[in-house]
DNA sequence: AGCTGTGAATGACTTCACAGCA
DNA sequence: TGCTGTGAAGTCATTCACAGCT
C-alpha cells in the first residue's frame, strides 16, 4: 500500500509470510538447530526457497552463503522487524462465544499478545471472569485503553454493532483492529484493519470443493 | 491465458471476494433493494468498481447496462457458483475454547454451514454439551464423517495435535480443511488446507503498527 | 444519459538463474 | 562445493478506459 518513505518497504504479501518463517524459526531453536538453509526453512512453511530468501532480504537478513541462516539471529531479526520486542496490550469488545475463546486462547500471550480487557454490553456477561480477566462494560473502553495502554482492538460482536464498536475503539485511539464480525467497516485512512470471516473460509472451501465434483454422481450431500 | 479446459476459471483473489459480495447483496436484500450498481456494490464491499464488475463477469454474470446488477439475481447466481446450494457439513476437531466456540458460532449455520459432529482425545471434554452436539471420541470420526456425510474439516486442536488429526480426516475421505492450529499441515495435493492463524493476523498488525512510529522512545533499540 | 463487460496497460508478486562469497 | 542475494523474466492481479447495450 502507499507505505510513507523513509524506511525500505516491504510488500504487503511478503509481511504476510514473516510470522510463519519467525513461528518455524521458533519450532527449529527448540529442537536445537544451530542453522537453516532457505530450502529447509521453505519447506517448514509450504513456500519455495526463493520467496524465503527474497521475503527476508527485504530487511537485510544475512545468511551465509554456503551455509544458511544463523536460527537464532533470524529469529531476533525477525522479532524486530514483527515489533515483537515487547508485548503488545490488545482489547476484545464483545465477551460472546468467540470473544471468549479468544480471550482465553493461549496462543496469542505465547506470541507476545497480552489481552488486558474484555468488554461487552450485555449486563448478563458483564461481571463474568473470562481467561483472567473480569469483562466489563463497555463505557469502560476508554478508561482500559488508556490505563492499560491498549494497542489493538479486536471486534468480536455480531455484524450490527461492529462499526459502532469500532467508532468507539478509534475514539479512545486505538488504530490498529482485528474484526470478526462478517461485516465491512469504515474508518479513517490511519487506522489499520485486518478482516477474518471465519465462513468466508468456509465458503471458499466450499467453492473449491464444488467445482471438483463437476463431473461427480449423486454424491453431493442433501440439503438439509 | 486462461486454461481453456472444462469449467471456466476464476482467479484465486477473485474467489476469495465472491463470498464477500454475496453478504453484502443479502444486506441488500433485506433492505428491500431491487437492483445495484458495481460502483454501490464496490463501495460496500471495500473494493472498487471495475474490480467487482471483472469479478462478477468471471462466471458470466449479466447486470443490465445503465441500470445495474439484480440483486435477488445475483445472490442465486453466487450461491449456485459458490456451492451454497445445499448445506456443507463440517466436523470440528477439538473441543477446547476454540473448537468449542466455534461449534456454537451461529455464523456458520446462517451461511450455509452445519457443524455436524465434535470430537476430542480428553475424556475430561467428551461427552460434555456444546452447540446442541455432544462432544464424541476421536475414534468416532470416521462414523460421523461417513453418517453424516462430512465434507470438510475443521482443526482446532494443540499444534502437536494438527498434523495427526489431518491425517485422520484424510483417511476418513475429507479433502477440504480449515486449520486453526499454527502449524504447517502435510498432506496430497487432493486435499484442500486453508490455514487461519489468528496470532499471524495480531502480528501483520502488529508489523504496520510499529512502523508508522519510526521516532518511537524507548522500545526500538537502533542496530547497525 | 447511465452503467456494464472487456481488451489493453499497468502494477505487484513470484520464480528463474546465476554471480559471488564462505 | 553449497548456498545466499538479486537482477531479469515471467506470471498473475488490478486498474484504466472505452465500446456498446438499455
Amino acid at each position: 500500500m502507499a507505505s510513507e518513505d523513509g524506511r525500505r518497504a516491504i510488500p504487503d504479501a511478503a509481511v504476510a509470510r514473516l510470522p510463519v518463517y519467525h513461528r518455524c524459526l521458533l519450532d527449529l531453536e527448540t529442537e536445537g538447530r544451530v542453522t537453516v538453509s532457505s530450502e529447509q526453512l521453505a519447506e517448514m512453511a509450504g513456500v519455495n526457497a526463493a520467496k524465503v530468501r527474497k521475503d527476508l532480504s527485504h530487511f537485510g537478513s544475512y545468511g551465509t552463503r554456503g551455509v544458511g541462516y544463523d536460527v537464532t539471529q533470524l529469529i531476533i531479526d525477525l522479532r524486530r522487524e514483527l515489533g515483537l520486542t515487547h508485548n503488545w496490550r490488545c482489547v476484545i469488545v464483545g465477551a460472546g462465544n468467540l470473544g471468549s475463546a479468544l480471550a482465553s486462547f493461549a496462543g496469542f500471550r505465547e506470541r507476545g499478545f497480552e489481552v488486558v480487557g474484555v468488554v461487552d454490553v450485555d449486563p448478563q456477561r458483564i461481571g463474568r471472569q473470562i481467561g483472567g480477566l473480569v469483562v466489563g462494560h463497555e463505557d469502560e473502553l476508554a478508561s482500559i485503553v488508556a490505563e492499560r495502554d491498549v494497542a489493538i482492538g479486536v471486534i468480536a460482536v455480531p455484524p450490527a454493532a461492529a462499526q459502532e464498536a469500532t467508532d468507539r475503539l478509534v475514539e479512545c485511539g486505538v488504530r490498529s483492529i482485528l474484526n470478526f464480525a462478517p461485516t465491512v467497516l469504515d474508518a479513517s485512512d490511519e487506522v489499520q484493519i485486518r478482516n477474518v470471516d471465519l465462513a468466508i473460509e468456509l465458503q471458499i472451501l466450499a467453492f473449491h470443493e464444488g467445482r471438483r465434483s463437476d463431473d461427480r454422481p449423486a454424491d453431493a450431500p442433501s440439503p438439509a
